[in-house]
DNA sequence: CAAGTTCATGATTAAAACTCATGATATCTT
DNA sequence: AAGATATCATGAGTTTTAATCATGAACTTG
């Protein structure tokens, strides 16, 4: 529901009269908006006549917001934002370009996903991604967000997703640690130190499980939050980790991290690329995703 | 975060802009908004050339919208119609009156709020009130209301309260039945069928309780969802009701009912005028407080 | 083929937005 | 007390924007 055009304030009007109310000055207004102080008063004055409701008193050159007045910047600024917003975001169609404000989980980013970024950023030059860690889902809705990288089951409201990758997981250790404790057979780890991973509790429980062992018997090592920390523990020799392998793809090709038992087993969750379904089309969402899946095939 | 004013599109750029978009012409458009073809068309064309994005693809004299286009369009939309909004707000405090949206009780509304809103009517002239029945708490900011009257305990998020009566029960019943069952004490209400009303299960229990009877020998009667239907079934000899005093004023002054046993119990719950903090010096919503708490004092 | 429809555009007019300068009045500093 | 500074209002004039009318080009329909 429009007001007809003669009844609905020009822009003018109306950001001359916002900038006033958040100065609470029209000359500041006036510096703010590049006019003259007369422009403005004009625009308030004309505004207020158009309404037939005072915005402002006046007292000895000085201007304070009437309760009217005060509720009509609020709403008026929101509206203002809203369409700087959305020119903004037609703009972004121009280059077929633009932004990508994506949330990702910290060692899957770090370990995987930004050192392939610079492949990305050669084929398109005119999308530049602004990355922010997320370890949970969230709502699109309330983040200024246009999509996500997700561990878990493909579950996220009003958003589409697209399967990455699975989560292979493996044990890995140092190479002296192997030496010192012997390790050729998969029983040979029940007596080693094993290291753990929070959000992966039963890791280890179904590795011995896979290989028709009781795991038991099998020495509880360190735990740690991150993944990243638990390779670090691994190449200090603390013991023997689990974790996925393209985690440790770095490791394993420096020698620092040797896989003992080549057994991996594979998650029943995977990672999803995730974004709102109203921003299907933008330009930039639509070349991350098209590369992404490229990356992932 | 405004555009800087010579990024911003035109009032008229965007109208043009939308209702074109809306009637996949530039000629309807034109009718709608009282123009010419060709200022729309104008118009259209310079804020494409401001975006540097075509917002439409023009095939033989016909029109289709772009992706930008469609997304463009209902982000102004969204943007214009705030404005509108906003305007008729702001003109609302015109004559420090306008509509009151007001969210009243089914029973509470018609028979004690409604019979005393000519007085109001009286005083405030300037204030229509737009009344719509709502049984439970809503979300003021989902709603297109103002203000509520509520009744139980003073609990609702982001709202002021302002509490206005109690709630006082007490038996009535009709005259020929109290002649009928010869009821003079409470123990004689054991000997009547008791009319119940559905959101107040306990009153009896509580009532016969607070005269030191066992209510286990009361006889059942019939049970009813509203307590004008309880009232009706009271007046029509089928049992006796026990129901807010204020709910069956007229009843007892006419004299179709009668209270047998002058024993009213108080409710720990009461009844509150409810609004959104950010309405409070809503005119019309100060002039409907300030004359329902003088009603209830 | 003629008539009707629709978007684009040239030339012109009307309306809106803006500037500069000044007036009136208040506060602050010396 | 005098002078400097600040701020909103307003007259007169200039610039910019919005809009109209008429016409062109191209298509569809009867």
């Amino acid at each position: 529901m429009n007001l007809p055009r003669s009844l609905l304030p020009s822009l003018s009007a109306l950001q001359a009269f916002e900038a006033s109310a958040r100065h609470v000055s029209f000359t500041r207004a006036a510096e703010e908006l590049n006019l003259s102080q007369g422009a403005i008063s004009r625009q308030v004055a004309s505004l207020e006549e158009m309404l037939g409701v005072p915005l402002f008193v006046r007292v000895r050159q000085r201007i304070s917001l009437t309760p009217a007045g005060t509720a009509y910047a609020e709403e008026v600024r929101d509206a203002l934002n809203r369409l700087s917003a959305a020119t903004l975001n037609a703009v972004a169609f121009k280059g077929a370009g633009g932004t990508l404000a994506l949330a990702i989980l910290p060692t899957f980013g770090t370990r995987w996903l930004i050192p392939r970024v610079p492949d990305f950023s050669q084929k398109h030059p005119e999308v530049t991604i602004n990355f922010s860690t997320r370890i949970l889902p969230f709502d699109f809705s309330r983040e200024p967000l246009d999509a996500a990288i997700h561990f878990g089951d493909p579950v996220w409201p009003g958003a589409v997703l697209h399967r990455l990758m699975g989560e292979t997981i493996i044990p890995v250790v140092s190479p002296t640690l192997v030496d010192r404790l012997q390790i050729s057979k998969p029983e040979d780890l029940l007596r080693a130190p094993l290291l753990k991973q929070a959000t992966r509790p039963r890791a280890w429980a179904e590795w011995f499980n896979a290989q028709g062992l009781d795991h038991k018997d099998a020495i509880q090592g360190p735990g740690f939050e991150q993944f990243a920390m638990v390779a670090k523990a691994a190449v200090a020799g603390l013991g023997v980790a689990i974790v996925p392998r393209f985690l440790v793809e770095e490791e394993l090709s420096s020698g620092v991290l040797t896989i003992p038992i080549n057994q991996p087993i594979e998650s029943e969750q995977a990672y999803w690329l995730v974004y709102p379904e109203e921003k299907k089309d933008r330009p930039a969402v639509r070349a991350f995703r098209s590369w992404l899946l490229d990356q992932c095939a």
